[in-house]
RNA sequence: GUCCCCGUAGCUCAGCCUGGAUAGAGCACUGGCCUCCGGAGCCAGGAGCACAGGUUCAAAUCCUGUCGGGGACACCA
């Protein structure tokens, strides 16, 4: 049977509508169906209150008494409101970002930062054994032509064609040459890939966003290649035409590995490293958060696994995708693949990183989104960021006010709507991580955060806390204790600040 | 041409997976609220489910089609 919240609070706090459903199958009235439902279930009446409406809803009200006796063990649970054990025991990777290392971050890729990194909270907070990658290519075309341009600026000739060119090929440039690094590419390649993973590490760093581990390419090209194409070919599923080796898939259309000059396509790196993953690591379960240019690459990449013999159900890819940015009347679409765009460290610098984690957070990930710049950067009440951090901020600064109050908290008083609506907002929370959790959609916090913050403004406008009542003082300082932990861990998750004054 | 995401208020977006009882928020706009714990706040106001069919007692939500925006369909990464 399924209990669902209401959209309506008039209706109370749940609602059951089996009735409705159950009505054709049973072949009586659901109204009826309702009445005998209501009459079994047999709550406990310091719970809730049931009621039965027209046409067949059965609606359940909770108590004010069984509200208030849940402020004291929120408040006591601390950072632990709203974690759970439902992932214990299920290894899970996230991996993120990803970015090739041939350049610093643009903006575009912390979305995929935010989210990824945040799904990973979510995950922990829920219990699962989370492990946070980023996969380095530090092999290929595009990591010679790094050496190359480098090489080209250390002895001032030309940029190679398809070749990198700004400012910070200039740096490693002068950097090498101070060290005395030999100009040849091989080495400026790793001297490069080094350089810019420091630098994209960096940023990451001031997102509050970190990996467990760097996973590199070239290490799957040590022995792994070999073996899973010798399995693969076993299957019966490689072939050797046009110079070049390819995976029979079953669609008909074939996809190359190992490309006519000899080197392996990307296709074929992400096989060996989805594989390494599941079969080497033992990861349950896969979490990629990708670009969605990448788009195309799921399908065959599960099928591939399918082939050997994992279920491509264990691998979520999280699409996210594109962002623009608006300044003013300017919109600029970032495109990974044109290479142009805002870089992350200059957004950083101009909004900070609370606003642009909140901001992404704000859109679910599978939407296009518009950033608006202007509105991240005002530091005032139209910035949703700072409504949810003031919100928390406002309760750090009236617990300290009312730190002396000692009186035995009459919980019964917290009686008006303000107070009541307060506590059923956040008594949701632990529901909301485990669906943010199920659904991998970290966006559902950001919501939930504002709805929280929005209800605290209300208590805090309407409700005095801080009085000669002594009691009733100490029942709202509870209040404020259990209100400011979950807003303060919602915040927590996000990984936005969540500031005592501002 | 095929596949994926999106189309909800003037603007930016939730809600759709798992169909229910008057469809939400922020920004913008208009008008109110500071004797008292922080006004980065509170209260009030208008306006919307792209279109057309279908399924259902019930559709923003599921199905089909059309239109519009974006992305993907390489021996690129």
């Amino acid at each position: 049977m399924l209990v669902e919240r209401t959209q309506n609070p008039t209706h109370g706090d749940y609602s059951v509508t089996l009735p409705l459903k159950l009505a054709r199958t049973l072949r009586r009235p659901p109204i009826t169906i309702a009445n005998e439902l209501a009459a079994a279930m047999a709550l406990p009446p310091s719970f809730g209150r049931t009621t039965v409406a027209a046409p067949g809803f059965i609606n359940v009200t909770l108590e004010p008494a069984w509200l208030q006796a849940q402020l004291a063990s929120i408040a006591d649970a601390a950072e632990r409101w709203g974690r759970s054990e439902i992932g214990r025991g299920v290894k899970v990777q996230v991996e993120f970002v990803s970015a090739n290392p041939t350049g610093p971050l643009l903006f575009s890729h912390a979305r995929g930062a935010v989210v990824g990194d945040v799904t990973a909270r979510i995950l922990a907070a829920s219990g699962f054994d989370v492990q946070r990658e980023y996969y380095v290519n530090d092999r290929g075309r595009q990591i010679r032509l790094l050496g190359e341009s480098i090489q080209a600026r250390m002895i001032d000739r030309p940029v190679p064609e398809g070749g990198y060119s700004g400012d910070y090929i200039a740096e490693i440039a002068t950097e090498a040459t101070a060290r005395a690094i030999s100009p040849e590419p091989v080495t400026l390649s790793e001297f490069g890939v080094e350089w810019v993973q420091r630098r994209i590490q960096e940023d990451l760093a001031r997102l509050d966003v970190r990996h467990d581990q760097l996973f590199l390419e070239s290490s799957l090209y040590a022995g792994w290649d070999q073996e899973t194409m010798a399995k693969l070919a076993s299957l019966g599923r490689v072939a050797q035409h046009d110079g070049a080796t390819w995976f029979k898939s079953d669609s008909g259309k074939d996809e190359v590995i190992i490309k006519r000059d000899g080197y392996p396509t990307y296709f074929w790196s992400d096989v060996l490293y989805h594989r390494d993953k599941f079969e080497k690591r033992g990861f349950d379960r896969v979490v990629d958060v990708w670009g969605a240019d990448h788009q195309g690459q799921i399908g065959r990449v599960r099928e591939a696994l399918g082939v050997l013999g994992i279920d491509p159900q264990r691998l979520a890819v999280l699409l996210v995708q594109l962002v623009s940015v608006k300044r003013g009347e300017e919109t600029v679409r970032m495109s990974r693949r044109a290479g142009v765009g805002i870089s992350l460290k200059e957004m950083l610098d101009e909004v900070g990183p609370d606003a642009v984690r909140y901001f992404f957070l704000l859109r679910s990930a599978d939407a296009q989104m518009e950033f608006d710049v202007d509105l991240a950067r005002r530091q005032s009440s139209e910035n949703p960021v700072y409504y949810a951090q003031y919100a928390h901020a406002r309760l750090a600064n009236v617990l300290t006010f009312g730190a002396g109050v000692s009186a035995q908290p009459a919980l019964g008083r917290l009686d008006s709507e303000w107070e009541l609506e307060l506590m059923r907002v956040m008594l949701r929370w632990p529901d909301v991580v485990r669906e943010a959790a199920e659904a991998r959609e970290p966006h559902r916090l950001a919501f939930f955060t504002d709805e929280l913050a929005a209800a605290i403004h209300r208590f805090y406008k309407n409700c005095r806390v801080v009085t000669e009542d002594a009691p009733l003082t100490a029942a709202r300082l509870l209040l404020s204790r259990a209100a400011k932990t979950t807003i303060g861990n919602a915040l927590g998750l996000m990984g936005v600040a969540a500031p005592d004054r501002m």
